[in-house]
DNA sequence: TTCAATTGAGTAATCGATTACTCAGGAGGG
DNA sequence: CCCTCCTGAGTAATCGATTACTCAATTGAA
């Protein structure tokens, strides 16, 4: 391999006239320039990114933190992240930690060990760790949850309120009036936001809450089929149920099949998240689609922005909310049967 | 950030022997030990991986290859590996290709800059990459996919012949005759090996391979709708199908659907890879479940021991082959009806 | 008792880049 | 014509670790 050093001899120049012209640093005359680049062609010289990050005290690493890769959702934002890392020069290092706030603060240390160039969070739980501390050493991006305890911490956010909102104004809309929420942990931001959206629709539409219709799950499968059994077995069962997450979904969906209820004429059906699955069972769900990759590539634009200029200012947080589609298919409604 | 220096002077050493405690090199007298490893306590010392990086000409830092992150197979095979890498101490760095050879060859160019200590690839094409020269650098270890072109390299497949010889061999059992085949491209190799695992268990079952019967795809789910298609609508129709991948099963199975045809009894149904929908519709599908989650563990356990040992020896292949499962569900046996 | 071998620890070179500092030479002003 | 300023390039320090080499002290054998 050969060395800034190799290309220098070879040029017949210094180390650092060869450093300037790689990073377009200082002045170098224009022939200079082309005698570098000449001799890094004839070499066929690439500069070595430790010796480089060991000086400069940063590498071009971007870290992503999920709670679950094989979760549609996030394999679908690891991939729009992916997608700008690549463009942008970067490495993306892949952080599983399944809930684990353990592993959660070892992979942090390893993003300051490593002087990672900017970390995207989309984990478990935020309260433990102290991201305060991290953000000062690099730039850092919540995605999909955010937590009270930081406020200004730049984040990208789906608008959970309106999607919920939508959905259940769609089922009230096609004659559903008892409404089963199968809801998530009420300290993970989403599903607190999922729920007041569930809550604002019902009444907006003049229809009361009622407890009863509300039953919490862990955004695990298991907990969605447990939960919507009780939602539709109750002395008043729902007549059509909403659920948080797609994870559940497929808990709940399970559930309701082995149940027997029809859907749309006896229950009606609707969920976050989109899946393949939801397009190829009979009938199709009807579903709140997140921009999951779209969410991945505006975490890297933040981080980029952060990177190169001081902009947003340090004092300032970004914030960006993207929208999520409501996609009407048969499980919503009534009387459009198999 | 405290340096090694900082723990020589806090300790009241020399630099070179803090670094043989935390290396556990050379020897040094048990009470230095004690003394080094309180101030690297009270320093809250942790080596800078960077600077060791440089020096070793070794990233404790594994990549990963694959075309499709997002599709269910890969997603399951990264959390084995990562899972492995985490406990090993390894980072993982991720590379999707999108079968673009481009990409692909960029990232390799990458491994090689930073030094990784090993490489796993389940990627697109392996013809125009020169993994010999590659693999003189670091262990590299081939996932799923093989290529003629390269005997000599560290290996973790699946047994693709026996998975669809059992399969095929179900269908016949069930009294499925003239079975279709949803083939994947003839150059990968997973896609070659099940074509003879079928064309076998015909052979075996006294039947003889007809032509006609082979719709080949490209491993897409569009190719999948098309090949089946033309399978069940031909002059002399399939009267089971069997799909060479569960990507192109989704597309294979909505053509069924959108023809009208009913699984089992008109149609008996049978694909590679498991995945969720396949549980939530109705009949449930036939599957050939991969180990993925394993195969990424066991390419992780090949990087270990080559770079631990050189064991196996330079000049011997390792070729790990897991064992695929036939979960028989109700869309392959006729008159256990929905 | 003396000398070779071994042990344990320090000094300094090294990995490969970046950059503060230095300095020669040319331009421009007085 | 001389002095100052600026430009362009080189020298060498530096980032933070590992390790070859060196050397003093201790052990063991003759």
């Amino acid at each position: 391999m050969a060395t800034i050093r190799d290309v220098a001899t070879e040029a017949g120049l210094s180390t650092a006239t060869v450093s300037r012209v790689m990073n377009n640093n200082g002045s170098v005359d224009v022939a200079l320039v082309a005698r570098v680049n000449e001799a890094i062609d004839r070499l066929g010289y690439r500069a070595n990114p430790l010796g480089r990050a060991l000086r400069r005290k940063r590498t071009p690493i971007w870290g992503f933190l999920a709670s679950d890769i094989e979760a549609p959702f996030f394999a679908s934002l690891l991939h729009g992240l992916e997608g700008q890392a690549l463009i942008n020069g970067k490495l993306l290092m892949l952080c599983n930690t399944g809930e684990d706030l353990e592993r959660e603060r070892q992979y942090i240390q390893t993003a300051l060990d490593y002087q990672f160039g900017g970390l995207v969070i989309a984990a478990a739980s935020m309260t433990a760790t102290e991201l305060d501390v991290l953000q000062d050493e690099m730039p850092v991006v919540l995605v999909d949850r955010v937590s009270a305890a930081y406020p200004d911490i730049d984040a990208v956010l789906v608008n959970n309120h309106l999607g919920a909102y939508s959905a259940v104004t769609h089922l009230l809309e096609n004659g559903y009036r008892r409404i089963g929420l199968v809801a998530g942990p009420s300290d993970i931001s989403t599903a607190h936001e999922r729920r007041a959206g569930y809550c604002s629709a019902l009444v907006d539409y003049g229809i009361g809450v009622t407890d009863d219709l509300v039953a919490t799950g862990d955004f695990f499968a298991p907990s969605g089929y447990a939960a919507a059994t009780a939602l539709v077995t109750a002395d008043q069962p729902a007549d059509a149920l909403f659920v948080a997450n797609g994870q559940m979904a497929v808990g709940a969906y399970a559930a309701v099949r082995d149940l027997g209820l029809s859907i749309p004429d006896e229950l009606g059906f609707a969920t976050f998240d989109d899946d393949l699955w939801m397009t190829l069972v009979e009938p199709s769900i009807t579903v709140v689609r997140q921009p999951a990759y779209e969410l991945g590539e505006a975490a890297a634009h933040i981080l980029l922005r952060r990177e190169d200029v001081k902009d947003p200012e340090p004092g300032e947080v970004a914030r960006h909310i993207l929208e999520p589609e409501l996609v009407v298919r048969a499980s919503s409604c009534r009387g459009v049967g198999p």
